[in-house]
DNA sequence: CGCCAGGCCTTAC
DNA sequence: GTAAGGCATGGC
């Protein structure tokens, strides 16, 4: 087992592992203490995921963030919770309104991620129409059942399938697991993905929105699913996910955003939000929204 | 029981 | 290009 510590205090903005890891964002983390997604915080639960055969666990204490892994994680963490982000800089890019003060403050220390795309475009597949502890009940039903297992200092853990694991599911098993109307969805993104006809990754070589309408082409993704995966796997900060939470937001607080198609109102809310930064923004109102004021 | 959840699909204009 | 209807499932 290999081990490091990061002090917090080294982090600008610093860093809450509860906030970034249970938000809505990944769906890749499981806690230690068996909590559900969502639960009550749990400063001495260790949260653990496996990327690319390699496990890792870590979480936040006494201002220390801990982490023990298979592997020499120090830098795959930093990539995972995008320790390098200045939240200071980014919440001063923020424009100053109530709700994204608000929404700042109440979540200090909330970090985007930087997930694996594959496991991401499948992730927010299965989102449509579901509460996030859902969705992570059923990343982690496949993982469980499609996913290599992986040892770790006496406990199985789970990588999340490959396509082509994926693709060799049936319907009727996704259906099994809880996935409704996405199974097919899943089933067809993955033989994509395994057969070499498009790959999410590759839309990082495109501009933001070709790169919303490359994604669109796998098979349960519209442009809702496309922004999750550019702004949570991608590195597309300006990626805005229109969805009900931030649809009721710019109905309460930005009604001039709204420019009835969803490309339009885009273009309006992330002119609104700053630009560069506008997804950051983003997931904080999202999570503002989502918890309310006194939920954090 | 009805309504909602990090929507997308097909079909019809 | 936009509008309407269907779609699984669990929680409240």
């Amino acid at each position: 087992m290999e081990t490091g510590a990061i002090p917090i205090d080294e982090l600008a903005g610093g860093l809450d592992p509860y906030l970034t890891l249970e938000s809505g964002q990944s769906y890749r983390w499981r806690r230690s203490d068996g909590e559900m997604y969502g639960g009550e915080r749990n400063p001495d639960a260790w949260y653990e995921t496996v990327v690319d055969g390699e496990v890792i666990r870590t979480r936040a204490r006494d201002g220390v963030l801990e982490w023990e892994s298979t592997t020499d994680a120090d830098t795959l963490l930093g990539r995972l919770l995008r320790l390098d982000d200045d939240l200071e800089a980014i919440a001063a890019d923020a424009p100053a309104d109530a709700l994204i003060r608000d929404a700042y403050e109440a979540h200090r220390g909330m970090r985007l991620v930087e997930d694996p795309p594959f496991a991401t475009l499948i992730a927010f597949i299965c989102s449509a129409q579901m509460r996030v502890r859902r969705i992570h009940r059923m990343v982690d039903a496949l993982a469980r059942e499609y996913g290599t297992a992986v040892e770790f200092d006496g406990r199985t853990s789970h990588d999340f399938p490959t396509p082509d694991r994926l693709a060799g599911a049936t319907e009727a098993d996704l259906r099994d697991l809880g996935l409704g109307y996405r199974a097919p969805y899943v089933l067809e993104t993955a033989r994509m993905v395994a057969d070499g006809e498009a790959h999410p990754a590759d839309a990082r070589e495109l501009d933001y929105e070709p790169a919303r309408e490359y994604l669109t082409r796998f098979v349960g993704v519209g442009d809702k699913v496309a922004d999750c995966v550019l702004l949570f796997s991608l590195g597309f900060d300006e990626a805005v996910p229109l969805d009900t939470w931030i649809r009721k937001a710019i109905a309460e607080y930005y009604p001039e955003c709204d420019r009835g198609s969803y490309a339009a109102t885009s273009r309006a809310i992330r002119e609104r939000f700053g630009g560069a930064y506008a997804g950051y923004h983003q997931t904080y109102v999202f999570h503002f929204m989502r918890t309310g004021i006194s939920d954090v």
